[in-house]
DNA sequence: TTGAAAGCGATACCAG
DNA sequence: CTGGTATCGCTTTCAA
């Protein structure tokens, strides 16, 4: 039974067989394998040819214990499905990628419990960094909740990055990568003002969630700086998706209310609608104008093609990806170039073939 | 200048400061922890105030290393934007954190190199899996490829998952989780000549990828049943996408080519192909019928709606993750459930209002 | 330049 | 039930 030192192992090849066949130490083979060592040319030939004979690569796990390790992004997110995480996902994990990171992702169903159970996973997972993505649910605990994220993950070395999330109050370790949701949906909304549109039919999304939030206060504020009423029943609340968007218009237009307009919350809120009127025979824009907001390749490709409000959704990825590998780079107590910091990227109106004054409408 | 004994010590707190601080040896702070062994209420009282306190978690690194470690799987894309990864990957995750498994993520960018570094970077991670998604392109060394791959990964325990691409052939130790792609088309085809369609636009996708040249097959197959010439120049291939369904249609118009109906690729391909049509005063389904394939989302929110070939995508994604969950609990040198294993799910036809019989057209 | 040995943090086996 | 302790695979001083 003393089959130990059969070179038939078990399990995969670790260093020590390599130091073995090679016939040097396995320090050695550590240095050739990180390469941040001075070695021999003859040590490193002999090392590498075993190292592609038996196959070999190195345990991420042994030597994250021992101090190296390939640094992690975690991405976290409600639901994986749905075009703007897609991209911002893109940016954080091309970003990773480049500087050879990893990248893992984590969904929470919008559900805290696993928010939690998530972060405190990925803390275990020693992660450089945890990105919480997409807008949140404004309850009262939100602040103290994150905070308390932050500071664990800060506490185990890790770090906080909030995208597309309300920045957090106070003296917390998390960086913010935001973009200006409220701005762009002031600026969507005076397209549609500037147009001539004064009966608007507005569909911003769920009322718990913050981006939702913002891009009403953006349209209210745009109403109100025209001196436009902004009725509250022509604002229907509702789930960020194409049966919502159906679903609304066709409520509305059955009650008999009157429109020229819709500013939707997202574009698949607005294709939604689009359907609605199509199918009640109304034309966009001729007979209503619709504007969304995200723009997706969607938007570009649905007719006529939409007018909506561009959001870099994968430079925020690309963004905060930065940010933390920037706060590694600096490191130590120098300038803590991500502690607090709240970087808001621009939005803007494309403007593209769904919109008309009313004028010329119906 | 001695804070070394402080609590207020670097880095995150070790099972080792739970034990000192609870009186209790690092033994039985595991056992609590890990809960498969007995202990006293007293004890795991003890320890979990600590572990509050302390907001301890256990390093993953050192646990992996010692034994224990949460299952990770891989999946590998060439993209990650697109709606079909979107729902395999949801498939993936969702059954992987059901069984508390984490889920890593990486982009090939159809890179074969990457795709090499990746599958090695996983293997350095000790993943339970690796899942590499979608069509493959259909070069010679394919299979040698993904067969050097599958040794790798087995020797280092463990396991290759092909989702959606062509198995292996020999006595390779991958899974496969495919979908009756050809068949999906053929009945897709079937579907619009029983309809009386003759003159039939085909837009298959990249001549290279693997799906595409299934889905292409069958569509041959059905025509060659029907005895209806399946005209070479009636072929158009391109990339997977909405521009080129656009580009695609709008040049075969041009060039005066009659057909009755397109049969694309994609449920993206045949947005695109739908948006030339529109463009060139054409009506889907009145005077040109367009079917599509994969049955996103998208399919459904097109106006017409778009009838398609459903593909199973987040039930080949759980099927994928059940199937290596299943091979490990079988472990050992049992029935091992996967070994060159070819799952194949089902497809079918979804009628919706993109098809009219030609007569009716035009 | 290379080798020997001390950890990194947690698990699990072996005593008590 | 609880406490020591060898061990996992690798990195990194410290010597040679």
């Amino acid at each position: 039974m003393s089959q130990r030192k059969a070179s038939a192992d078990a399990g995969p090849a670790t260093i020590r067989d390599v130091a073995e066949r090679a016939g040097v130490s396995v320090a050695s083979v550590s240095r050739v394998l990180s390469g941040n060592y001075p070695v021999s040319d003859d040590l490193r030939r002999r090392v590498m040819k075993v190292v592609r004979e038996l196959d070999y690569v190195t345990n991420a796990h042994a030597r994250s214990l021992a101090g190296g390790g390939t640094p992690t992004v975690a991405i976290l997110i409600n639901h994986i499905t749905g075009a703007a995480f897609a991209h911002v996902a893109k940016g954080v994990e091309g970003a990773a990628s480049l500087r050879g990171w990893l990248t893992l992702v984590g969904t929470t169903g919008d559900d805290p419990e696993r928010e939690l159970a998530l972060v405190n996973l990925m803390r275990q997972q020693g992660v450089t960094a945890v990105v919480l993505l997409g807008g949140a649910y404004d309850f009262e605990e939100y602040q103290l909740r994150m905070a308390r994220f932050a500071r664990s993950l800060d506490a185990a070395g890790s770090h906080l990055v909030l995208v597309g999330r309300p920045p957090l109050e106070g003296d917390v370790p998390a960086t913010t990568v935001d973009y200006d949701n409220e701005g762009g949906a002031y600026a969507m909304a005076s397209h549609l003002l500037s147009a001539g549109h004064r009966r608007v039919l507005v569909l911003p999304g769920p009322a718990e969630l913050t981006t939702a939030q913002g891009r009403l206060n953006g349209a209210r504020r745009a109403f109100e700086a025209y001196g436009v009423p902004f009725p509250p029943d022509m604002v229907h609340h509702g789930p960020y998706d194409f049966e919502h968007g159906l679903r609304a218009v066709e409520s509305v237009l059955r009650e008999g209310s009157r429109f020229t307009a819709i500013l939707a919350g997202t574009d698949v809120v607005a294709a939604g609608a689009m359907q609605a009127l199509r199918s009640a025979g109304l034309r966009v824009p001729e007979d209503v104008s619709v504007v969304g907001y995200d723009d997706i390749p969607l938007a570009s490709q649905l007719t006529p093609k939409l007018s909506t409000v561009h959001v870099p959704y994968e430079e925020m990825g690309r963004v905060a990806l930065r940010a933390v590998a920037d706060r590694r780079e600096g490191g130590g107590t120098g300038r803590r170039g991500g502690d607090g910091a709240h970087l808001i990227l621009g939005t803007h109106v494309v403007v593209r073939q769904s919109v008309r004054p009313p004028e010329r409408q119906g």
